[in-house]
Order: C-alpha cells, then sequence, then structure tokens
DNA sequence: TTGCTAAACGGAACATTGTTCCATATCTGC
DNA sequence: GCAGATATGGAACAATGTTCCGTTTAGCAA
C-alpha cells in the first residue's frame, strides 16, 4: 500500500531481463524436435506487427483495459489472430512497451548523430518525456500484482539508464551541461513530474522539463 | 511511472478529508426539500451493512475487481440492491476501506484500556499490519487513475496518524519504549514490510514486525 | 390491527467484453 | 502449379457489468 514504485523499479535482476529479450527473440522463431529452425510466415509478421502498433495506439488513448476487439479491429485482423499471437493481455502490453523503449532508446543514437551533445541531450529528454506521458495505466499495471510485469521496470531501467547516462557524458564532456547529474536520479524526476495531472497537464509538465533543461546547462564548465 | 506512492500518501489535504466524511455521513439520511429530515428504512440500512461485510471479504481474498454478483449474493441480496446503494465500483471500494480504517482506528481505545501502553502499542502495530495485509489490490486501484480514489491515501493517514502518535507517546512516557519515533515513519515502514510478497510472506511479514518492536523497546529510557 | 404509500427489493434481460474453435484462406517449399 | 503446413477471421460461447420494472416490505396514520 505505501510501498514505493521505486522498489519495482530498483528491482531489477539480470535474469528477468534476459527471460524478456529471450522470450521476445523466441517470438521470431519455431523450432521443432528436431533441432532445425523454421521461420514463420510472413504474413504472420506482417500481422504481429500491425497489432502492436495498434495496441500501443489505443494504450495511450484508453488505458491497458482498452477492449481486445478494439485492438484487432485496428490492427485490421480478427481476434483469434490476436489471441494466437498474445494469449494473455500481459503479453500485449510487455510486448507494446519493450517496442516503444527500445525505440525511445534508438532515438538517443539519432539524436547523438544529428545534434550536438547539448541538443541531443535537450532532445531526448523530452522524447523521454513523451514516452511516460502515454503510459496511462502503467503505473496501475505495475502494481497489479501480476508477475507478469515483474521484468518491466528492470526493463526500463536496463535500458534508459545507460542512454541517459551516455548522453550526459558526452555533454558534459562538451562543457555544454554540468558534470554532476545522475542518470537515474534524472529519470526518476522527469517520471515524477510527467505522472502528476492527466492531458491538460503535458504543456506543464514540458514546461517544467524546460526549466530542469535550463538547470542543467547553467552549471556547465564553459560559462 | 517512477512515482512514488508516498505522494500520494503525502498529498492529503483536509478538504478531501471532510468531502469523503460529509458524502458518508449522508448516506444515513435524506432531506427533502422541506428541510425536515428522514431517517431511511432499516432494512436498506442492514443491507448496506451486509454489502460493505461481503465485500470487505470478498475483496480481501479476491481483489477489489470481484465479480459484482459474488458480492451481492454472499450478502444475500439482488445486484439491483447492490447498484443502488454504490453505483459505482469505486464507492463500494471507498465505504469499505473507511470501514476498516475506522474499525482499525477504534481497536486501539480498545487496546489502551485492556493493556498497559507498551503491549497496547505492540497490539495495534500487529492489527495495523493485519488490515495492510489484507489490502489485495489496494495499491492498484490508488494508481488506477480513478479520481474517486483520490481522497483514500488521505483518510488514511489522517486517521492512523494521530493514532499511532498517540500509542507511541503512552508508551514513551511509561518509559517502555524509545520516545524519537515519529508515527509516519513506522506506518510507511510497516507499509512497505507488509505489501512485499504474497501469501506466504504472511509469516515472514509478522517476524519482521516483531523485530521492529523489540527495536521500539530496546532504547527505552527504563532500561 | 389494518390499510395505504413510498421506498426498497430482486433478478430477468440486455450490453459489453473475454476466450475458444474450426471451416476457410493463404503462404511456402518443391 | 500443387500439396501440406500455417495462419486467419469471426461466429459462438462464457463471464461480467448495468438497467429496468413488477413485486415486496417498512413505516405510518387512522
Amino acid at each position: 500500500m505505501f510501498r514505493l514504485a521505486s522498489e519495482k523499479f530498483d528491482g531489477w535482476i539480470l535474469s528477468a531481463r534476459l527471460k524478456l529479450n529471450l522470450f521476445l527473440e523466441n517470438n521470431r522463431m519455431t523450432d521443432d524436435t528436431t533441432g532445425t529452425k523454421k521461420s514463420i510466415r510472413a504474413d504472420a509478421l506482417r500481422n504481429e506487427d500491425a497489432l502492436l502498433e495498434a495496441a500501443k495506439e489505443i494504450f495511450a488513448t484508453s488505458g491497458v483495459d482498452a477492449p481486445v476487439r478494439e485492438i484487432a479491429a485496428r490492427a485490421g485482423v480478427g481476434v483469434g489472430t490476436l489471441y494466437r499471437r498474445f494469449p494473455k493481455r500481459s503479453d500485449l502490453v510487455v510486448g507494446v512497451y519493450k517496442r516503444e523503449v527500445d525505440a525511445c532508446v534508438s532515438a538517443a543514437t539519432e539524436f547523438a548523430q544529428q545534434y550536438g551533445p547539448g541538443d541531443a541531450l535537450s532532445h531526448w529528454l523530452k522524447r523521454y518525456c513523451q514516452f511516460i506521458l502515454t503510459k496511462k495505466g502503467l503505473a496501475a499495471a505495475l502494481y497489479s500484482g501480476d508477475p507478469a510485469f515483474d521484468a518491466l521496470p528492470g526493463y526500463f531501467r536496463s535500458n534508459f539508464e545507460p542512454t541517459l547516462q551516455s548522453l550526459l557524458k558526452s555533454a558534459a564532456k562538451a562543457g555544454e551541461i554540468r558534470g554532476d547529474i545522475d542518470a537515474y536520479d534524472l529519470l526518476r524526476a522527469i517520471g515524477n513530474l510527467a505522472s502528476t495531472g492527466g492531458s491538460e497537464g503535458a504543456e506543464h509538465t514540458h514546461r517544467m522539463l524546460e526549466l530542469m533543461i535550463d538547470g542543467l546547462r547553467f552549471g556547465a564548465k564553459g560559462r
């Protein structure tokens, strides 16, 4: 009841991440008893992709409890197809979030190539903030007690922390921001910022984020 | 996402408590346009009580998402009756939790009369712990984003903190425990203890609680 | 006690959503 | 192009939420 969210977030264990990765990777292949690998059909792969995309959009607007039919319909497939690939709702949820985490993480690389260290950091923080803002019902899922979600907080941290760490380091080395900021602290802070308030709070959140970014710049070596 | 539960817990505002109390008190009476008060029918009152009792038991075993029919059946009433009195599920949840908080708080008075200050404290902490342990799904409800639950954390704190404060003070004055313990800290600590682990964790939680109680006693002035 | 009336009741009926199953359609390797 | 394996869609069933209304009952006055 009074448990801290950070407990879940902190409770990362290596095995959890490995399990998650293995589960998701194995989804691409099916190995029969002989040990050989057969690639799954192309249409099946397309549908899986469409489902994840549809679920992402619907989760963002209606939360993770949105009707299964709605997701299947938006993906343009039948409910049977959805159930074959994602037997439990949690499978879909995990799939969607992993996908979005990956997208957010890879955006960091793009930004790093496209902008200077300071701007890359700034852009990525906004991108990360966007990610959090669309996570309606994620907190509730994390607290649902369903063990299926146990691996998620660890997956988030183990992906986001190194990413931000790297951006911070580059920006600090370039003298664009101060160098005494901990990546995990910052991730948590933004998470806290973004999870208060509803839809009208999005703007407020972005203003506060700007403020934080300015705060990072203020203590830079360069000035 | 990374928001602390303590935020909700800390977010107590007087008005929230007042609103909740008014809502619950008004439930007993209906005043018509003339300003006079009419008491509600006795059977209606009985049924409301039966519903809250049934819901309490079922929430504890099946969580707050248990089927409405099941609750109505255990209370021995039709679903229509349930819906008339508690139009939304959150109304039931709030009603049940308020009731249990009240019961837990009034147990403190009993213990204080029945035992010496130190034992009264010890008994009450175990009672409180029991309360937390039966709160399956409460955390999830708190994080569901439903504003109907906004008042709950405040209600908890504004009732439990003074209660424990008083018990601590008495026990400290009697020299049975140390005097530097903050009630809120202790409530949170027990909450954290009790919310990790499932059913098999209940025993573990109680052992850890005993340890804490011994810790309170260790620094007593008297020894 | 009896009769009247408003309040309350119960549960059938309807609505929504989750889940299963299989006849049909599609893909892949040859 | 063919055959077999694979995947599909959506009807059908199940579980649950919600509404509605004919019936019952408590409270009250005579």
